[in-house]
DNA sequence: TCAAATAATGAGCTAGCCTCATTATTTGAT
DNA sequence: ATCAAATAATGAGGCTAGCTCATTATTTGA
């Protein structure tokens, strides 16, 4: 499903009138065109089956091709499902990163950053349940994933924080980097929650709420 | 080095004169104990090489035993950590709830909650680490222990919170769920940064200002 | 005392990640 | 256009590690 043929007459390649099977020849996607294709089965086989029991055997079948192909691409299994997530939101990331610029005062802006997290959590289920159990890496060489992205998104509260603080919109005495951990842990924990029950998120509630709490404090 | 050996002389068994070699017999442990060695070579194992890399057979024989013993014990390795992480959380869980009883005011009682939880984060990093990395479970079946820890906290918490807004402690627009998140999540975080990067927790500075966070929620 | 019940053993089964020698396709120089 | 070198894909098989089960060992209780 991932590749397509070109039948290629023979009389084109060979010179003899006397070849009888066509030359049948695959035609080979872009390097790019392959990780992804490889990268949306991936993500396809993990939502459906899990990390654990979703095999590489099962993605390169979804894909196509054979196994081997897919650690030409990718060191390993874990390192496959790190790039399906770091996609997945680094698309929100950017997103937010943009529509921040037009939102006015940062203690709208906050709101939007809360908002917006939960939005893109209850979108979809699957994937904030594969985020939620296997984000947070061992490996203590590289940045784990979920360790990056908790990072940006202190960055972009903090920052909001610090603001409204000069602004006198804050209390003075706030702490931006535990307000932070307070806002992103309530999140997270949300987002457990909702992809451990399945119960809808009450988006207005949640960020009313943890928006006074912070300019509250 | 978790079972000891009987050595029982011949004559006590044998009847005749002429059997020559002494027979040995393995005196075995009560099903406590055998359960109780193996959970806790499990606990050293997963903490000294994690639990991915620790292998049953690491565990087996740490515990002087064969690895099919295990499995007459435990369900499966993943069921195994269960049993380790709920062992070390339970002995923290009765300890805090003994204590509690002792404090006088629900804002002294979550600040201890608060402050005790830092503590024991603090005190063992590898365990931690654990935690937070393999408590949640994908398992829909049966309640994950993270799941059921926090709940567990979040109860204790929600108590003093409504208490304190009975009293006219807190301030009376307080979402106790929300502020649990709040508090609950912010000490998650807390808990794997320290896990990563090791550096130790400011506890008075988390503690107060946490507090004064929910307090002033 | 001994037979039935219970516990322990460890060789071996199996699943699944990953490797690598082989085969297929593309590229670029002539 | 041709062909050799470079690059990509293949899939059988290696290997590890969780788990099983037939066999053996110990305990129990009649």
């Amino acid at each position: 499903m991932a590749y397509w043929r070109l039948f290629i007459d023979s009389n084109t390649r060979e010179h003899t009138s006397l070849s009888i099977a066509p030359v049948t020849k695959i035609q080979r996607p872009s390097k790019t065109q392959r990780i992804d294709t490889i990268v949306e089965s991936a993500r396809s086989i993990f939502c459906s089956h899990g990390f654990e029991k979703g095999s590489i055997e099962d993605i390169a079948k979804d894909a196509g091709i054979a196994e081997g192909t897919i650690y030409r691409y990718f060191d390993s299994k874990r390192g496959l499902l790190n790039e399906v997530l770091s996609r997945h939101y680094s698309i929100f990331f950017d997103d937010i990163e943009q529509t921040l610029l037009s939102i006015e005062g940062p203690r709208n802006r906050l709101r939007y950053l809360i908002r917006r997290t939960l939005i893109i959590i209850s979108e979809d289920r699957k994937m904030c349940g594969l985020r939620t159990l296997y984000a947070r890496e061992l490996d203590d060489k590289r940045p784990s994933l979920s360790h990056d992205q908790n990072r940006r998104m202190a960055g972009l509260m903090t920052n909001e924080i610090k603001v409204g603080m000069e602004e006198g919109l804050f209390r003075p005495d706030t702490s931006p980097s535990i307000a932070c951990y307070m806002i992103g842990g309530a999140l997270e924990l949300t987002e457990y929650s909702y992809m451990r029950t399945g119960k809808p998120i009450d988006i207005d509630k949640v960020t009313t709420l943890s928006g006074k709490r912070s300019a509250a404090a």
